[in-house]
DNA sequence: GAAAAACTTAGGTCAATACCTAAGTATTTG
DNA sequence: CAAATACTTAGGTATTGACCTAAGTTTTTC
């Protein structure tokens, strides 16, 4: 999968408040999908839906043991998407910079 | 709109390629939608509907002159995205600092 | 003032998402 | 081993998303 796709697919994962709550829910412990889905009132196929959404771009992982699925968080991941605004923010500021300095141009030229 | 919803809209908005790249584009210097086009295949209206997305969470904002119409970024909205972000990377952070046994277990199983 | 330029609007397709209910399949547990 | 638990699969609906073509509208330009 190129790069591309996949932050596609991290942001796309990110835009769900649901599933966003989840990856908070993670941080503090891996959980079991009952624990997971408790505090939603969705149907627990919907659910299970937003978690294979999760680990499809690879945010979370999970294991079977017995009859209990367990998900941890994988956050090497979320470096992807952090990257790219990482990237992003720098961008601009060094736009916003160069607009300073011409906006200080400008000044320095109508005060003379 | 709520906070969380905002969100929603930003990460909903960074997932498309086409449209991160018209934000990488933005961040050099704002730019009129023809100019934003011109790269891409897409049938102009089409590309305007990224536009109306991008402007839709606040992330660029436009405005017309005569037929031309300029678009340029919104750097704060961004933010709302990167504070995410980066409230959850310190929580993994410090969830890995306590380094369970149980997930050194499951890391230890995962890449078998 | 007709034609070109730069969008804009209208409307249509097709696939993907976010839900749902109902009916499975494994694994414990009593 | 029957019943309960913890998912899982199948299949259905409704909305939204990403594209398209065709036909506007509003400036500019010649």
């Amino acid at each position: 999968m190129p790069p591309a796709a996949q932050v596609d697919g991290i942001f796309r994962a990110l835009s769900d408040p649901t599933r966003r709550h989840v990856l908070e829910r993670l941080s503090r412990s891996p959980a079991s999908v009952s624990e997971l889905a408790q505090p939603y009132k969705m149907a627990l196929p919907s659910f299970l839906e937003h978690l294979r959404v999760l680990e499809g771009c690879g945010l979370v992982s999970s294991r079977k043991q017995g009859r209990v699925r367990t998900y941890q968080l994988a956050p090497d991941r979320l470096k992807l998407a952090e990257d790219w605004l990482g990237r992003q923010r720098t961008m601009w500021e060094r736009r916003l910079d160069r607009l300073d300095s011409y906006l200080m141009a400008m000044k320095e030229e109508e005060t003379e």
